[in-house]
DNA sequence: ATCATATGGATATAAAAATATCTACATCTT
DNA sequence: AAGATGTAGATATTTTTATATCCATATGAT
C-alpha cells in the first residue's frame, strides 16, 4: 500500500440511488428522527435492503452498530459527495416548452443547482422573465457567462441545434452540461456531459409491456 | 431443445441504446442509404461498436455479411421490439409545467405514443385544451379512460399525489404507468411502471464534475 | 446479569454486462 | 482469377454489479 491511495470508484447506479435515498432521509430528519435503519429505507424505497448498505457504506455515510445508519450524517454524506452543499451557479439554453418546465422547477436548489440565466434566440422570448429568470439572447453567452461566472449548463435546444451551442459552451470554458437534446455531444475530456434522453424511458415502459 | 424454447432475456442497456440507434437510422433511411455497419453506428453514436453489433443481433436484426446490417429492416425490428410500430392511446395526469411540455413534444408518434387526453384537478386547467389535448378534470378519470379506451398513463403529478392517481389507475385497469413523479409507486405485479427521476441524471453529471 | 435479536461490517458468490478474440465469408482491388 | 479487407457471427474473457453468507456488536427484553 503506497502513498496513493487508491480511491475506490462509485457505480454509477448506487450515485443515481442516492437521491432517492435523500428525499426519505430529509423527510425523516424532518419528523427529527435520527436513525434508520438499511431495511427500513428499504421498505420506503424498494431498493434492496443490501444494495442501500452498500451504497452507504460507498460514500462513507455514519452508522451505529446494530441501530442504523445516523440519518443527518448521512444526509451529509450524500450532500457532500454530490456537492449538493453549496449552490452551482447554472444557465438553461433553449427555453421552449421543456426548458420552461425545468426553469419552474423549484427543487434544484435542494440539489446543488441554481438556475440564474436563460438564453434563447427566438424575439418574444428574449427580454422576458420564465418564473422570475431573464432571457438573454443566445449571442451574449459568453459575456453573461463570464459576468456571472456560470458553472453549468443546461441544454434543452432542438437537436440539431445542439452540437453548435455546445461548441460555444466549452469556448466559453464550461465544464459541466446536462443535455435534454437527444444527440451525443462532441466534447474535450476534462468536459462532464450528462446525457438525458426521454426515449429510453419510453422504451424500457414499452419492452415491459410487450414481455407481460 | 424442448418445445419451450427459452426467450434469451434482452438486457435493459439495450433497450435503452435501441432508441439511440433508432434516431440515427432514420435519419440515414431519409437518405437512401440501405446498409450500414457497426463500426458507423458506433462513430455516430459513441457506443463502441462490439456493442452495437451484440445489441443488434440480440433482437434479430437483418445483417448482410460483410456488408453490414439493412438499415430498413433494422428499423423494423427495433419499432416492432418495442412495439413503436403501431400507436398505443396514452393519457397524462397533471397539467402543470412538465405536463404541459411533455404535451407539446410532437415526437411520440413515432414513439408508439399518442397522448389523447389529460386530467388534472385545477379549476383553470380544466375544460381547456393544451397544445390540441383536451384536459379533464381528475374525476373523470375512469368514464374517459373506458370511453377512449386508453392503455398507457404518464403521470406527471406532484409526489404526494401520485400513490393515489396511482390505486385509481390500477383499478381502472392500466398496465403501464410511465412515471414523473419523485416517488417509487406500488403496484400489482403485473402493471408495468417506468420511473423517471430527474434527480438522477443530476447526480451524475455532479459526481462526475466532482471527479475532474 | 444474561440472552436473544437486529444491525452494520466484511467477505464470498452469483449474475449481468461489457469487452476481447477468433472464424468464415462476401465484397472489393489488383 | 487471386488475394486483401472489413464485416457479422460465435465464443471466451474480463469487469462490473448485485446478492448471499457469516461474524461481531450494541441494544432491548427477561
Amino acid at each position: 500500500m503506497g502513498l496513493f491511495s487508491k480511491k475506490k470508484s462509485i457505480s454509477v447506479q448506487t450515485i443515481r440511488r442516492l437521491p432517492q435515498y435523500l428525499r426519505v432521509l430529509y423527510d425523516w430528519h424532518g419528523y427529527g428522527r435520527e436513525l434508520a435503519s438499511s431495511t427500513e429505507l428499504a421498505q420506503e424505497t424498494q431498493v434492496p435492503p443490501i444494495v442501500i448498505k452498500k451504497d452507504l457504506q460507498a460514500i462513507g455515510a455514519p452508522s451505529k452498530m446494530r441501530a442504523g445508519f445516523k440519518i443527518k450524517g448521512t444526509i451529509s454524506a450524500i450532500e457532500n459527495f454530490l456537492g449538493w452543499d453549496n449552490l452551482n451557479k447554472a444557465f438553461l439554453v433553449g427555453a421552449g416548452h421543456l426548458g420552461a418546465a425545468l426553469l419552474g422547477f423549484s427543487g434544484f436548489k435542494n440539489h446543488g443547482l441554481e438556475i440564474v440565466a436563460a438564453f434563447d434566440t427566438h424575439p418574444e422570448r428574449v427580454g422576458n422573465e420564465i418564473h422570475g429568470v431573464h432571457v438573454y439572447h443566445t449571442a451574449q453567452l459568453k459575456s453573461v457567462i463570464e459576468e456571472k461566472k456560470l458553472k453549468i449548463a443546461v441544454l434543452t435546444v432542438p437537436g440539431p441545434a445542439a452540437q453548435g451551442i455546445t461548441d460555444t459552451l466549452v469556448a466559453c470554458g464550461i465544464k459541466a452540461i446536462w443535455n435534454f437534446a437527444p444527440v451525443k455531444l462532441a466534447v474535450p475530456p476534462d468536459v462532464a456531459v450528462q446525457q438525458e434522453d426521454i426515449a429510453s424511458g419510453l422504451a424500457e415502459l414499452c419492452a415491459q409491456l410487450k414481455r407481460k
